[in-house]
DNA sequence: CATGAATGAGCCTTCATTCAT
DNA sequence: AATGAATGAAGGCTCATTCAT
């Protein structure tokens, strides 16, 4: 905020982006396991030592990763949900953003969906079950004002509504990109909305 | 001559049989990657050497551990597929097989539904695929049966019917089982068959 | 000895010889730290268990191997030096019957050339040693024989003109073999006569 | 800037080389295949992981000894090959560098004369072969140049009397050295001069 | 005599983490 | 802030050897 700080050819802001970003490819092409901390530094560009100045652990730095992913999906999901629009475009519109996140960071995808990594430590399961409650409320909420608007049955269970819809999107996106198929995510978007929406029941 | 074969203590199938439930406990419980072949013998209560006395290496009995299980639940959901029954009801059997098998197999399940995990041979992948695709077959005869039967819509491609079927499925078997609630399977199935034939709308 | 052991299908002794056969073989493939127990059971075509039947270790093994060729080799080597020809013929068949074995088992060529293999027991060393001064006492032999003749000079040490001898022969043929070159024993042969006898000396 | 460098306690360097001076006397003492990375860890008084920071893995580290030997006595015999001295004179220090190398380092001194050790990678033999052949065209240039001097033979063919003198050498040098008796190298050196130039035939 | 399952010490290697500079 | 050398616990795997049958 200084004028002297904004000489700094490299603010540690930067840095810790560098990192980020670095960690976000590397997990993402080897996943947690077999990503390494030389991966990740030499990917930055910086020494091992100046990922551990910004992260204390491997752990914390893939949290750090996590919030910061999960943080950009859960803003243009919540955009989605509270944008005035009529429920089943609104509902197009969600599932969409779903299977982009998913196509673009297959690693992390996998994680949201499947609740987590072997082996990490019990902070990273209490960050993990914050931000999947923070998902499901999102999408028992995006299903409440859609029974309200009456587009959607209100014999069911909201919640359990919510849960088979993040079911499936999980599940297509992340089967989609281990296919490592090109996927269409429009079309993948409309298939699911037509089953979802009216069932592959005949009648 | 087989009567005597009989009296003995520990034939050697017994010891692989032991490692072999020693490896399903462990992995389920670590995760391939956090699991140690010392683990798993001390679980079996044998040296590590007898465990490569029968696997190769620790992909190997990983594999041999899958192998096994996917052939049993794949028995299981033949033989629902097969079997007399009228459409919407072997769905529901269908569904409940898989459920089944997630709550008793959950990281075996995750692989399964997620298609792998990182760090292993082309070997692995190569099996791991052959596995996804005989599957794939099979729900594909489900839902086939179902349209032939005129009981599910034949205006959808009955490939993408089961792709959405299997993804609904696999996620949310082991979602539930990662929040570690004690799942109700019938209530489950029941939901799950309810939205996937009905949808969710209104209408 | 009695009528009833030869009814045997299999006299131990033959088991005993397959084993030595298939230590020979490995061994002589694979040198002694990568020739493993199990690899010389197989080509013996017997059970691990069988081979420490007849050899207390893998060092016993591989001494009672080296025995047996020694004793063939210094066999060879004395009906030469015993026989009565004059001293630079049998100096030449001397050198042949070296190259020969150098050439049939190249590896045990090098421990005895070179005088063993790391990290084996005192014993083990005893043995080579007791070898190695036969061998020297009948290379001594032999040069004795050539200047009391008046073949050869009598003004170096009778020792040294051996070990220079034993050190020549044993070079060219281990190194030749290593070239895995198909090497012209005999031309061989005379060349080493050649210089051994007149030196390269212009005059 | 230079001089505040040399103030540094442990240079990366100073820890390298320790490493090397550990590894030619662990690798020395028990051959390639007793000697165990921790032995040489503990020789140097580094921890284990510190060897592989600065070798890629056993073999390379044995390869970079090689290497550094092998440079040093290369660099000593062409000293000798390419220094104005009478043909014979040269010989004789030419043999003495050989001899002098053996007894400094003994298992290095088989592996140049043997060509190798079991078990090893293709590009450990092939740069083996790279140095077996300098040492080759250096034995047949000093010969070539006795030759051409009119000291030596011009009736044999130089490479094959280059290869019996790097025979004898290496021979004589690895045979004492396993005697483990003291040897006189200058003795010895005169002895093989002897026999190499003038044979051992009594005319 | 012969078998082969079982053992376990020990090897090479990896990698998250620390710390002096 | 940043570096990178150094650490050491731990992992997968090998293989000589044993022993109950």
């Amino acid at each position: 905020m200084t004028a002297q700080r904004d000489l700094c050819h490299n603010p540690p802001e930067e840095t810790k982006l560098k990192i980020l970003e670095a960690a976000a490819k590397t997990f993402g092409e080897y996943g947690y396991h077999q990503a390494t901390m030389t991966k990740i530094a030499e990917e930055a560009g910086v020494a091992k030592g100046t990922v551990y100045w910004y992260f204390t652990s491997k752990e914390d730095l893939f949290l750090g990763l996590l919030d910061n992913s999960l943080a950009k999906l859960y803003a243009n999901l919540e955009l989605v949900v509270t944008s005035p629009t009529e429920p089943i475009e609104k509902l197009r519109r969600f599932i969409l953003a779903y299977l982009d996140f998913f196509s673009r960071q297959s690693h992390l995808g996998q994680i949201l969906s499947r609740g987590g990594i072997e082996g990490l430590s019990p902070e990273f399961y209490h960050k993990m079950i914050e931000w999947h409650d923070k998902f499901d409320r999102l999408n028992v909420e995006l299903i409440s004002q859609g029974v309200k608007a009456g587009a959607f049955r209100n014999d069911l269970d909201n919640k359990h509504m919510a849960k088979v819809l993040s079911g499936v999107v999980s599940a297509i996106g992340s089967t989609q990109i281990l296919n490592l198929a090109e996927i269409d995510i429009e079309a993948e978007t409309d298939l699911i909305l037509t089953v979802f929406l009216d069932g592959i029941s005949s009648k």
